[in-house]
DNA sequence: ATGGTAATGAGAAGGGTTCGCATTGTATTT
DNA sequence: AAATACAATGCGAACCCTTCTCATTACCAT
């Protein structure tokens, strides 16, 4: 099967494609944008008006709603992992299979990446000692990063 | 200094007041009758919404956006603890000064708390090796409680 | 009891997210 | 390649929780 080569519209990648149908979700256009600048972007943690700037920026046409719509449908296919960092709004990453969890600046917003086993067994513990069947957990750390720190030394204080 | 007894107004405890001045509080009427459901009550994690209807079921006569100002003055007053459950909106709690963490059934919201010092410990390792200077951490594990374990079993399945 | 100032109540406004629906696009069948 | 059937999109309205605005009221030191 060939499709015409640079038609309008086959802008990102083609391999993308697959990823979606293999999602059981097809392969429109938006999904196709959206999944692009999750994977090209600096950004690993992507808000979805993070997501939706980019794709202005990019000179994209994409509503807000449809990129909240995606995103949620993405998640539940599996393809990407929601947070919920401090202030209430949704964090979104692509899901690379690798859990861990994030320690983040409660000044610049950096945001770190970390597992370890041992807090991951202690929960396991934690949940069977008061009868729960564990589903998910979530465990942010907070603080200052080391530039951050550096910044507030150097203004005095 | 006597008060006049029984007057209008002068439902709530006394002591109540003590605890406010303490906290650099004015002891006006909605912060002790809120004070006093947060105590009294038999949720020990508490939304605004629970507040203010627990407040309209006794007659109180509250508006809601003085409940969220009270609870965020109490949290910064150190009286109460503010948590993110799932969900985004968040649920306070009187704070009795031992920390703790929380395990909460996605099924019937139940939730129990725990205190792990392993965790705790790890948690500071963590932030150290990444050069954090850690200020806070949130910890949720999500799971199904004993209950609701038996109440899908009894629906077949 | 009086006055000065902080706190309250009611409703409007805000920010993030979801909904409703007419329009458009995708996968599939001719 | 053209037609078809239905899922996906874009837009604005609606939502929900929370905060803000400001006229009115209540606390508390005098
Ligand atoms: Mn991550
Ligand atoms: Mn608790
Ligand atoms: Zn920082
Ligand atoms: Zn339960």
């Amino acid at each position: 099967m060939i499709t015409q080569a640079g038609a309008p519209g086959t802008a990102t990648g083609a391999m993308e494609s697959q990823d979606l149908k293999k999602a059981g979700l097809k392969a429109t256009l938006p999904r196709l944008k959206i999944l692009n600048i999750l994977e090209k972007s600096r950004l690993r943690h992507m808000s979805a008006e993070d997501v939706y700037k980019a794709l202005m920026e990019t000179g994209e046409d994409v509503g807000l709603a449809t990129v909240y719509r995606v995103l949620t449908q993405f998640e539940s296919a599996g393809l990407v992992r929601r947070h919920h960092f401090e202030g209430g709004h949704s964090v979104f990453e692509l899901d690379h299979g690798k859990h861990h969890d994030h320690i983040l600046c409660i000044k610049c917003g950096r945001v770190d990446e970390f597992m370890d086993e041992t807090i991951e067994e202690r929960q396991r513990v934690i949940a069977r000692k008061a009868g729960y069947d564990m589903t998910d957990h979530s465990l942010y750390i907070y603080g200052i990063c080391t530039d951050c720190q550096k910044k507030e030394k150097g203004r005095g204080r």
